[in-house]
Parts: C-alpha cells; sequence; structure tokens
DNA sequence: ACTATATTTAGATGATTAGCTAATCATCGA
DNA sequence: TCGATGATTAGCTAATCATCTAAATATAGT
C-alpha cells in the first residue's frame, strides 16, 4: 500500500491512472499524452506496475496497459475509512492509540 | 492537490494523520511515536502544513497539530470519484480523452 | 536575568527520483 | 534475413527527499 501511494504521488503517473480509466491503451498510446521521452513514461509505467495499479499485457510488438481499478479503490478507499469518510465501514480502531493500549501517559 | 498526494507518499505523516484522527497533538507528542529526531518529525509536520492536512496552533511553548479532515476527505474521495467509486457522484468525463476532442486519431 | 523546555532553523549527507540520450531487445512484414 | 517499429534497458545528471547534529528561537518559571 505503500507502494500505491508513491505511486500516486507523481502527477503524471495519476494522468495515467485517468488515462487508463477510459480503456486500455499502449504504452505509445499513453506516451502522446504526456511531453516527456518514452523511456520516462516507461519508468512510469514500472512504478504503476510494482504498485499493482495496472497490468501490462504484450500482444506481438506492443504492450497493452490496463488499470486494476480493484487494487486503487481498495488502497484509496481503505485509507479513507481510517478516517471515517467514504463508506459506512466506521473508523479503525487504532490500538495504538485506542484506550487504555497506548504507552502515553 | 498535488501536495496532498505528495504528502500522503510518506508512511511516517500518513501515521501522523492517524494519530492526530484522534486527538489533536502537541509536536512533541507526536515525535514520541516514532523513531525519528525532532527535526526529522518537524520537517514532516511541515510538508503537512504545506498541503493544508493539518493546522498548528501555538500555545506558550508548545505547537499543537490538528488535521483538517475536510482538506483530506476532498483530496481524497474527489480523486476517488475521479474513477468512479467512492460515491455516488458518476466519474468525471475528462475532457482530454472525451470523444472527439482529444488529439488522438 | 537565568535556566529549562518545546520547537524550529541551518547546514550537511546519503538515498531516491524524474528526466535525458543512446543502445538494446523483440516482433512483424517484405 | 533485413529493416522498421514499439518498447525497454543502461547509464548518466540534476533535483528532491529523509535523515542527522548543532544551533537558534521562543516561552515559562524561578
Amino acid at each position: 500500500m505503500n507502494r500505491v501511494f508513491k505511486a500516486l504521488a507523481d502527477p503524471t503517473r495519476r494522468k495515467v491512472l485517468e488515462l487508463l480509466r477510459q480503456r486500455p491503451m499502449t504504452a505509445g498510446e499513453l506516451c502522446e499524452h504526456f511531453p516527456v521521452s518514452k523511456p520516462t513514461m516507461s519508468a512510469h509505467f514500472n512504478v504503476l506496475r510494482e504498485a499493482d495499479l495496472v497490468d501490462a499485457r504484450k500482444q506481438g510488438t506492443t504492450v497493452t496497459y490496463r488499470i486494476k481499478l480493484s487494487v486503487l479503490e481498495d488502497a484509496l478507499l481503505g485509507f479513507a475509512q481510517t478516517f471515517g469518510f467514504g463508506a459506512d465501514t466506521p473508523p479503525a480502531s487504532d490500538p495504538v492509540t485506542a484506550p487504555s493500549k497506548g504507552p502515553r501517559s
């Protein structure tokens, strides 16, 4: 999950995900949307793959990237629920800070 | 919003936010929960403040940090809605990729 | 005014990151 | 088999980042 947030920290990568939300796209197709070199984009794709946010499928000479929506959803909503918003699930009762569990005072 | 995601990219800072979810805490109190030096924590607090995720209130010699839940919620759920989950709002129709607007093909 | 406490600032360092160009790999069509 | 195309790898640089120690600042209490 740390990797997911690290991946989301870069605006280029967030925009890649938004593009992939519409439809799967090849590496080259994605590259056309950004003013950076293809190797740079390839590195971004790697970060997204290592975060398990996208799936890469090679077909012939092209690689098609597809967003893994459920992974993004789990990370995002899971974190959101920790703070009590985004769903009906109550905020986590953090054992560290829960009553009479913390080492404080 | 970029600053928010940058801030969330570090696990220490995410944990600070989780601690502040329970109650406002002073800088020193927060520091006790982490195995890093106080100046390092101070830097993390700065990042969180610049992302507008926390509010710093000085009282005498101590500084009390308070989470700004609405800012976190707006960023998190706003982004989540872009992808169609987390709320009843439909996913954004990205003008860049919407039909007959993109420079593609 | 002096001292102790809470926190931040300054300055340095090692690690990571985003970016580039050039080169390589892999696949397809002729 | 060659050459073109799509994509990644290698190797580099500049910038950012997390961390540290030492010093500075600010406030409170004596």
